[in-house]
DNA sequence: CAGGATCCATGACGATACTG
DNA sequence: CAGTATCGTCATGGATCCTG
């Protein structure tokens, strides 16, 4: 069945999950809460520059949370909001389009 | 349910439809086959270099077909392939997030 | 520990002009 | 009509170093 698409709202969804970043940050918090440096390090190679504008953004656009414990030593926690556990469905479906379209589907052959 | 994720396939499943142009130019070939200028004035304001270069993306990754019409005029039909099709159910699932988030998720209140 | 500042590389996207 | 060529801009991501 066909649905009526919204142009602009398809392209917002993409910009929020899309990147090098925020889907591994996302797939981490599914787990459960994490600390910065958790995130830090279950993302291999990422800057902390990079990891913050990348959890900034997913906060501003309602998908993480961002919570300050009042602990000895300054730390800070994430984790999805209903809005980041809502992509799982978005998620699950393209991830069944990539196993569909198998080896015959990659990047960059040129 | 959760399911079981493969980074890899999902950032290149985001990659190829993420983008300015890409998702206009697969909803306008849901409707059916289209000529190369067809789609120049769909996607309004686009550029025949740029128009170009997203339609030899997707046809690399298997997502639009292209065919040479035999016509007195140089003549280009281009149209989904059956992974181009495939994609209606991931863009149900993200027409509906977006939609279930409304207004409260917008990018760039900054 | 969590986060910021600065500088830099790259690729996406754009404007304009031109051609088989 | 369906492309190409050339040039330019800007956002994303990266490296390194610094701080409340």
């Amino acid at each position: 069945m066909v649905e009526k698409y919204n142009l602009e709202s398809l392209q917002l969804t993409m910009r929020v999950i899309a990147g090098k970043w925020k889907i591994q940050i996302i797939l981490e918090l599914m787990k459960g809460k994490k600390r910065f440096n958790e995130l830090e390090r279950a993302t291999s190679g990422i800057t902390p520059k990079v990891l913050i504008r990348e959890l900034k953004d997913l906060e501003k656009t309602g998908i993480v949370n961002r919570e300050v414990l009042k602990t000895a030593l300054p730390a800070v926690e994430y984790s999805l909001t209903p809005a980041g556990t809502n992509l799982q469905p978005v998620l699950n479906k393209m991830q069944k389009w990539a196993k569909i379209q198998g080896q015959f589907f990659h990047l960059k052959g040129s």
